[in-house]
Order: C-alpha cells, then structure tokens, then sequence
DNA sequence: AAACGTCGTACGACAATGTCGAACGCGAGG
DNA sequence: CCTCGCGTTCGACATTGTCGTACGACGTTT
C-alpha cells in the first residue's frame, strides 16, 4: 500500500464526492460532520466542485447533491474503455433475445467492478449499479474471472478473500470447494451463480478475451431463478459463451 | 458569476480530470503541459487521484488514463436523479417500439445535457454521449425547453445565445423566427429538429413535467430523416408526446 | 413579534501544506 | 555504452488551505 505525495484538500474533495453516492442531497454541516472537517474547510471544497459542476446547490434548501458534469467523466469512461465500447452492442442483442439483465464487469482490486448493465424486460429488482462492486467468490461474473487468472494472481486474491461469507443458499463458503468449482468453469467455459449471491437469484457468465487471449471480462445474464427452466439455462449459456467469442473477436 | 473560496489544488484536479474527455491515456509530462504546472506538482494531483481510484496507471507504459471509480460517480447521480430514474423504463420502451435512439435532456446554463440515452438497433452514428452538451436553439430538446420556461429565463438566454450559428441546412438562425417556432411547439406540444443540427438527421421531443407543472426535461427520439417518413413522424409524435406525459404522471 | 437555533457564507491569521526546481533511477533507442 | 526522456522523489520556501469566529438570513418556538 505504497502511497506517495497525497494531496490532502484533493482527497478530502474525492471523499465529499463519494458521501453522494449513498446520499442523494447534503448539508454543509453534514458533510463537515461525517468528514471531520471544520465547516468553513467543508465549504471550500464544496464550492470548489460546485463551481466546476461537480455538485449543484438546491436553491430551495440550499442543499447540496451531485452535478451534471460527473457524467461527462463517467460517459468518457465508457467511450474510452475499448471493451465497454465494443461489448454495447452484443449486450443488447443479448437483452433483447431474454429479456432478462446483462451486466459486463472487470476485476480490480479483487472485486467485480460492474462497467455496464442492460436491464431487460423481466428486469428482477437487481440493484448493482454501474461501477458498484460485488465479490469474486459468489458471484458468475467474479468466479469466471478468477478461473482464467494468473496463477500467482488468484494465489494471492484466494488468501486474501477469507472466510467466505454465506451470502445465499448456495454459496460455496470452502476455497477447496472454490478451487474446484473453477476447474469446473475452465472446463465448460460457462460460470454459473445459483443463489450464491442473492436468494432466488441466477446468473450465468462467460470470459471475454483479448487478442492476446488473456481473460480481461465477463459477460452474464442474470434473472430469477424461478423463471429459467433447466432446459433455459443451455440455451442461455450456450448464447453468453457465443456473444463472449464474439466481442473477444472484436479485440 | 461570484466564485467564492475556491482551492486551488482541488480545482486543479478536476480539471486534469476533464482532459481526460477528450483523450484516452495521457503522461505525467503531457498532463504538467497542458494545465501549465510543474511536473511534480502535476506527480502530487495525479497519485491522489490515482490512489483514490479516479485515475488509473497502465503498468505498460506507465501512462494514466480515468479508473473505474468515477462510474460509480456516475452512477450514482442516474439513481438519484429523479428524472432518469424514472423516466428509464418508458425509454426503453420507446427504443424497443422504434429502433431508434432515445435521448432523456435537461437544461443547464443554457444549453442542452444529455443525461441519459438509449441507443436504437437503427443506431445511425450520433455522438452525443451521456453528459454531453448541445446548443438549445437548434435541437428538438433544447428548443421544447426554450418553448416552455419562465420568460424571463427565456428572454436571458436568447440574449446571450446570439448569434444562431448555422449548423444544418434548416438551422433556425434568426431569433424572431425561433420565437415563433417556440410559440408553435407549445401549440402542439412537440418539437422537431429536422436537419437543424446535423445534416441528415432528425429529432423529435416532448417536454417532461414535474408535479407542479414545471418542464423540468425533454425526451427525444433521433434517427436518420432518409428512415423516418412523414406518416412516421405522426406516429412517432404521438407515442413520444404520451410517453412524456407518462413520465410526468409519475413525477 | 421577538427571541432563539441553525443554516450557508465571509473574514482573517496562522502554520500546515501544496508547490517548485533539482535530482534520482530506470528503460528505450541509437 | 552513452544519452535522452520518462515517472518519481526530495527538501525548502511561501503560498494556500485551514480553522475559529462571526455575520446575515431563514424558520421555529415561545
């Protein structure tokens, strides 16, 4: 954990930022008090960020919540990100053939970062937002990218992610057993989250591939277990596995 | 435009973060040119960003490029902004009708944000990405806006948006006639840019209500005006008038 | 109505902190 | 092997962010 020069008003700035993303709208006082600033120190900072629309006042309460201009930056993310931009399309063709979410996700830091989602008609209440994160360990997505990882990678993410914690009827709370469903998934090519994660939950995962044919993705399809029938989830897996080839083809 | 106390640094790092739109990767050096700070100054800024997830170094060539975090930014103000939010199920309703490209607009500084935006299979390139910025008097959203704010908001921003650059072969460019055609969508409660903005395109928009009344958003359908027939268009201006008014009823 | 509490904002003084130039270690290219 | 340019580190200075205090506005309470 290595750090360097940290700027602090810079941090505290970011850390202002994030307190929005649990709260929708926040007082000066509020802010100073979470963060343990002094009032006026809060104000500076906060009016730095209004002042460049970062955050935006309410002019009837004079409250303060995030601005327009954060999605600029989350819009040049996606434009930017070659796999976020070229997986769009084959995710909603994947949407509208089910119906059901699509989530496109990287690892980093040892979690699953969601870098888009596609909600489909029969949209179950999933509540990963854009750039949210979830654990590896219980999750499609999570388990497809720790199988097609270095070695040495998923050493070191393995001994940091105990114990698992028993999210869902089904989670594998055991490495061994980890180690195991892994092999599984390298063998199929098809990851598959059977309320693991969330009760009544199901996703299913593929990798995605660079040219160099590392795994860099995944791609899932997620939806109420209740409604996939058995003979659904080949279907379903056959044509993740298919769309994760063909975005990989794109790289 | 009253600042206020504005921190340097912070202001600083937001803007290394805005040079980021409009480039995928840049280096330290590059970065220090373009805002005129010295290297180590521009080192400081960019390792707390970067250490806060904000921007991200790529081990290859050890240049930086926007982390995953600010999507989490992002996302956070689509959920708690009550407009997008709500209004996304009706626009993926509208793309699935007509394969055509929804965009969900709000007025801010007198221009055209774009905060959110559903791509149609139609798709014909429009490059306007999320929290994107367009001129007012030459969009369909921009001009329903203009067609029902407070006058005296109106008569501001008209004074300030002169001259109308032209920027298709039906730009509006003479402030009288762009009164007019305001005064017309009011009458029909639709507004349509047909080759105003960029040739070869058209755009059609309602104006989205709160509960007190107030336009607070537009909504849009954009496709290819070769693909959009003038028996389309009807049909088109219908369905987008009913789905904004079914977005306001839920406001 | 007047007193109170609390809010966002402004001010000013101190020292903590951001800034800068110079220098280091490293890798690429000649 | 030398050189160039990169990202990064270091240390000293003074700029700048910080904090307590205070002001005016608003809403509530008494």
């Amino acid at each position: 954990m290595s750090e360097g020069r940290i700027i602090q008003s810079v941090a505290r700035a970011l850390n202002i930022l994030e307190l929005f993303e649990s709260s929708r709208d926040l007082s000066v006082t509020e802010i100073a008090s979470r963060l343990d600033l002094s009032k006026s120190t809060a104000f500076g900072l906060i009016n730095t960020l209004a002042h460049k629309g970062y955050l935006e006042q309410n002019p009837r309460d004079s409250r303060y919540s995030l601005g327009l201009k954060v999605l600029r930056l989350g819009g040049a993310v996606q434009r930017h990100n070659i796999i976020a931009s070229r997986a769009k399309p084959f995710m909603e063709k994947l949407v509208q053939e089910f119906s059901e979410t699509v989530h496109l996700t990287v690892e980093r830091n040892g979690m699953v970062v969601y870098i888009d989602k596609i909600r489909g008609d029969k949209a179950v209440f999933i509540q990963s937002a854009i750039g949210a994160e979830n654990p590896m360990y219980c999750t499609a997505v999570g388990k497809c990218l720790l199988a097609y990882m270095p070695e040495a990678k998923l050493e070191r993410l393995l001994s940091k992610m105990q114990p698992l914690e028993r999210r869902g009827p089904n989670t594998i709370t055991d490495i061994a057993e980890l180690r195991q469903e892994l092999q599984a998934i390298r063998e199929r090519g098809i990851s598959i989250d059977d309320e693991e994660h969330v009760p009544g939950l199901m996703c299913i995962a593929a990798p995605i591939r660079n040219h160099d044919g590392e795994v860099v993705a995944a791609i899932s399809i997620s939806g109420a277990k209740a409604g996939i029938s058995s003979k659904l989830v080949g279907r379903i897996s056959e044509k993740v596995a298919w769309t994760a080839q063909q975005i990989s083809g794109e790289m």
